[in-house]
DNA sequence: CCCCTGACATCAA
DNA sequence: TTTGATGCCAGGG
């Protein structure tokens, strides 16, 4: 893929990773840096967070099932955002202890 | 144009 | 295993 820097190339890339976000299945979960790369952008893991931080509070996409290379939720423990993300995982019987998640990553079938 | 920041990743020590 | 330095890309000042 070209990777050139204009406005409408951003917007693209924003779908290619928002396609590959509402990819994910329920109860999986996967890294930012394994989804910019499923959506053919390697090296732009921070750039999904940027994509995610401001989506609607109902989005429809499943951004609680993104989390770190280390396995965990990319939030301060005691933050807002982390309680909600913890509280999506585990209405899909994914546990997070500690901040980390109960899953390994790359868990499903594509 | 330079510098800093951020829901990140990777590697060396 | 944890930490700090680097690399990464888009946005904003």
């Amino acid at each position: 893929m070209v990777l050139q820097k204009n406005a409408r190339d951003i917007e693209f890339k924003k779908q290619q990773i928002w396609t590959v976000v509402s990819a994910i299945p329920y109860g999986c979960v996967a890294s930012y840096g394994q989804i910019a790369t499923m959506a053919g952008l390697p090296n732009y893991a921070r750039f999904v967070g940027s994509c995610l931080k401001n989506l609607p509070k109902d989005t429809l996409l499943p951004w609680h099932r993104i989390i770190n290379s280390q396995g965990k939720i990319s939030f301060p423990l005691d933050s807002a955002r982390f309680f909600r993300q913890k509280e999506l995982l585990e209405k899909e019987h994914v546990l997070v202890s500690n901040g980390r998640v109960s899953l390994k990553k790359y868990q499903w079938n594509v």
